[in-house]
RNA sequence: GCCCGAGUGGGGUAGCUUGGACAUCCUAGAAGCCUGCGGAGCUUCAGACCUGGGUUCGAAUCCCAGCUCGGGCGCCA
C-alpha cells in the first residue's frame, strides 16, 4: 500500500492525458508535468514542444487538450494560454491526505522498507580537536540525510571513518607519551627547528607512523586508545548532543590489521593502471580530469607503506560488501581524493561508486577559520550559546514553569536553532558564520517550526475527543485547502531528497508548512467552529500535528509539546 | 598557471539536473493587524538573477569568455 496520497491524482491526470494526447494523434511516451504558479491549479502540461509536430500554436494546442474527459480525481482540465492546468478534486484530495495522514501518525512521510542496503559516511573528523562550526556541517548534513534514507524506506548505517592511522593520531600519541599536549607535538613537528630535541621527536613520529603501516599491532593498540579517549573528550560528546551520532566508528586501522589495504595496493599494482615512481604506487588522475602542478594520486610510499588513499579505498572495497549504495559526506577539499578514490575502485573491477555529497566551508566574517590563529568557532560553543539564549527566552516566556522543565526546552531549541540554521543551506553554498544568524528565533527558524507544533499541540489538548468522522468537503477555505495540499506533498519530497542527496529541502518543506499552518489558525478558528466543521477542522489540525512531528523528527528537531 | 565549485533585492536564500506563465521565502526598512484556539504570530508596501557574447519562438536555468569568492594541485590526511 502506498502512502503517498498525491500517486492516484497524479496517475488520474496521465491516463487523462494520454487520452488527449491519443486524440490528437501524439504517441505519448513520459508525460512531464511541470507544477503550475499558485492558484493555476495543481499540475501545468506545456504545449510549446508539440507546436512543432502538430504545426499549431501551443496555445492552440492547449485547448484541443483541455477538452478531455475527466476522472473523478480531476475537477477540471483548463486552458490557460500554452498550458493545460489540471486541478484536482480538493473532497477527494482533503479525504486521501488526512487519510494517509492519520493512519501513518507521526510515521507519515515514511515509505514502505525496501531492503535497499545505504551505508552513509558522515563527519570522520580527525581525532585531534573539538569539531569547529566548518566541519560542523558534515554531521548535520549527514544525519539528516540518513533520517530521509530511513524514511524513503531504506536500512541505513551510518559511519564515522575514523583515522588512527595518520600523522595527528601519532602526534596525540607521541604527546601522550611524554605527558605533553597536542600543540606541544605539532609545534616540534611542524617547526623547521633544527634542534636535537624536534628532531629526535620527528624521528619518533616517524617511527610510529611507519609502524603501525607496517602492521605493528601492539603499537595500533596504543593509537587506538588514545583516539578513542580523544573521540570521546572532544567529538563525541557533541554528536550526541545534537543528535548526530553515527551507528559504527569504523578504524581505518582495521583495514591494515586484516590485509585489505594490501591486497587493494597489489590489485591495483595488478591493474596495469598504476605508475611508479621510485618504488611508490600512483594513478594518474590526468586522464580523469584533474590538473595542476600533478595530478598523480600517490597509494604508497618508496618503502611500501600505504598512504591514506590506499587505505580509503580497502574502507571503499569493504563498503561496497555491505550495502547496495555508499555516500559519503565530505568537506570540497576532499574531491581529489574522491575522484581518486572512486578511479581506484573501477580500475579493482568495483562497479559501485559511491555517491558524494560535498559542502563548501563556513568561514568568519573576519576570514578563514583557524584553530592556530585562534579564530574559530567551536561547535559545542555554538550549540551552548544557543541553548543560554533559548533559556533567556524561555524563562521570558514561560516563568510558571518549572526550573527543570524550562532548561529541557531550552535545550531542544538551542540544539535545534543550530541543526536548522546550518542544514537548511544547500551543502555547495559558501556560508558566513554570524552569531546573530545562527542564534535568530524568528521567521526561518527551527523554534517558529516548533512552536507552530506546539500551538497545534494546545488546541488539540483542549478539544477533547477528537471525533473520528469528519467531513472533508467541510474544509473549503483557501487555507484549509492549501494547507491539506502541502501535507500531501510530504511523502515525495522525502523520496527525493533521499535519491538527489538534498537535505535543505526538507528544512524548507518543515517552514513552509509551519507557516501554511499558522495561517490557517489566523484565518480559521477550531474551537469555536460551528457544528461539523469543528470535527473536520480538528482532524486537520490533528494531521498537521502529526505532519509537522514527523518533518521535525527527520530534521532531529524535537516536537515540543509547549514552550 | 592548471582543474573543480559558487555568484539571485541592503544581508541571507529557493529555483538551475529536465529552458517556458507575474523569480521563492526569510531578515533588516516603511505602514498596519490583535476584547478569538499560545504574538517565537499575521497582512501590505518597497527592493535582486555578476558582466559580455552565443543557442532558442523563449535563458536565472544550456554553451563560450571574463571578473569575484571558496577549494584542490604533498611519497600529508
Amino acid at each position: 500500500m502506498t502512502h503517498d496520497p498525491l500517486i492516484q491524482f497524479r496517475s488520474a491526470a496521465e491516463r487523462v492525458m494520454a487520452q488527449a494526447l491519443g486524440k490528437l494523434g501524439v504517441e505519448s511516451g513520459q508525460i512531464a508535468f511541470d507544477d503550475p504558479p499558485e492558484g493555476m491549479g495543481d499540475l501545468a502540461f506545456p504545449c510549446f514542444a508539440l507546436s512543432k509536430s502538430l504545426r499549431r500554436g501551443p496555445a492552440q494546442i492547449a485547448q484541443e487538450l483541455a477538452a478531455a474527459g475527466k476522472t473523478p480525481e480531476i475537477a477540471s482540465v483548463k486552458a490557460a494560454g500554452p498550458y493545460v492546468n489540471f486541478t484536482f478534486d480538493d473532497k477527494l484530495l482533503t479525504k486521501a491526505t488526512l487519510e494517509a495522514v492519520l493512519r501513518n501518525g507521526a510515521a507519515y512521510g515514511s515509505h514502505p522498507r525496501s531492503g535497499k542496503r545505504v551505508l552513509l559516511e558522515h563527519t570522520s573528523a580527525n581525532p585531534t580537536d573539538r569539531l569547529h562550526v566548518g566541519r560542523g556541517r558534515n554531521p548535520i548534513i549527514g544525519d539528516t540525510l540518513a533520517r530521509a534514507l530511513r524514511m524513503s524506506g531504506c536500512d541505513v548505517d551510518t559511519q564515522y571513518y575514523l583515522d588512527d592511522m595518520g600523522r595527528q593520531a601519532a602526534m596525540r600519541l607521541m604527546a601522550e607519551r611524554h605527558g605533553k599536549t597536542y600543540q606541544w607535538a605539532a609545534g616540534l613537528v611542524e617547526a623547521e627547528r633544527q634542534d636535537p630535541e624536534a628532531v629526535e621527536r620527528r624521528a619518533e613520529l616517524d617511527a610510529i607512523v611507519k609502524g603501525a603501516e607496517r602492521g605493528d599491532t601492539a603499537l595500533i593498540a596504543e593509537l587506538q586508545a588514545i583516539c578513542k579517549k580523544v573521540m570521546e573528550e572532544n567529538i563525541s560528546p557533541v554528536l550526541r548532543l545534537i543528535s548526530a551520532e553515527p551507528d559504527t566508528y569504523v578504524s581505518e586501522s582495521k583495514f591494515v590489521v586484516d590485509g585489505s589495504v594490501g591486497r587493494a595496493v597489489d590489485g591495483l599494482r595488478a591493474s596495469g593502471k598504476c605508475g611508479e615512481d621510485d618504488g611508490a604506487l600512483f594513478i594518474d588522475l590526468a586522464p580523469f580530469g584533474v590538473s595542476g602542478r600533478t595530478s598523480r594520486f600517490f597509494l604508497t610510499r618508496g618503502d611500501g607503506t600505504s598512504l591514506y588513499p590506499a587505505r580509503d579505498v580497502a574502507y571503499h572495497v569493504w563498503k561496497n560488501g555491505q550495502c547496495d549504495r555508499a555516500i559519503n559526506i565530505l568537506g570540497e577539499d576532499h574531491k581529489t581524493e574522491s575522484r581518486g578514490v572512486e578511479v581506484a575502485l573501477r580500475a579493482l573491477g568495483q562497479e559501485n561508486v559511491p555517491d558524494v555529497l560535498f559542502y563548501s566551508f563556513v568561514s568568519l566574517p573576519e576570514g578563514k577559520m583557524s584553530a592556530r590563529k585562534g579564530r574559530v568557532v567551536y561547535l559545542d560553543d555554538l550549540v551552548e550559546e544557543a541553548i543560554d539564549l533559548a533559556k533567556e527566552e524561555v524563562a521570558k516566556r514561560r516563568p510558571e514553569l518549572g526550573e527543570e522543565r524550562r532548561a529541557d526546552i531550552a535545550k531542544a531549541v538551542g540544539v535545534a536553532a543550530v541543526r536548522y540554521n546550518i542544514v537548511r543551506t544547500q551543502p555547495e553554498k559558501q556560508m558566513v558564520f554570524k552569531w546573530e544568524e545562527a542564534l535568530n528565533f524568528e521567521g526561518n527558524s527551527a523554534p517558529f517550526i516548533q512552536y507552530a507544533h506546539a500551538r497545534a499541540c494546545s488546541i488539540l489538548a483542549k478539544a477533547g475527543n477528537i471525533p473520528s468522522n469528519y467531513n472533508p468537503s467541510l474544509l473549503a477555505h483557501e487555507m484549509e485547502l492549501r494547507l491539506v495540499r502541502r501535507l500531501a506533498a510530504f511523502p515525495s519530497l522525502i523520496a527525493k531528497c533521499a535519491r538527489d542527496m538534498t537535505p535543505h529541502l526538507l528544512a524548507s518543506y518543515a517552514f513552509l508548512l509551519a507557516s501554511d499552518f499558522n495561517q490557517f489558525y489566523r484565518d480559521c478558528p477550531v474551537l469555536v467552529a460551528e457544528g461539523d466543521a469543528r470535527g473536520a477542522r480538528l482532524a486537520l489540525v490533528q494531521a498537521s500535528r502529526l505532519a509537522l512531528r514527523s518533518a521535525l523528527n527527520v530534521l532531529a528537531i524535537e516536537p515540543l509539546e509547549e514552550m
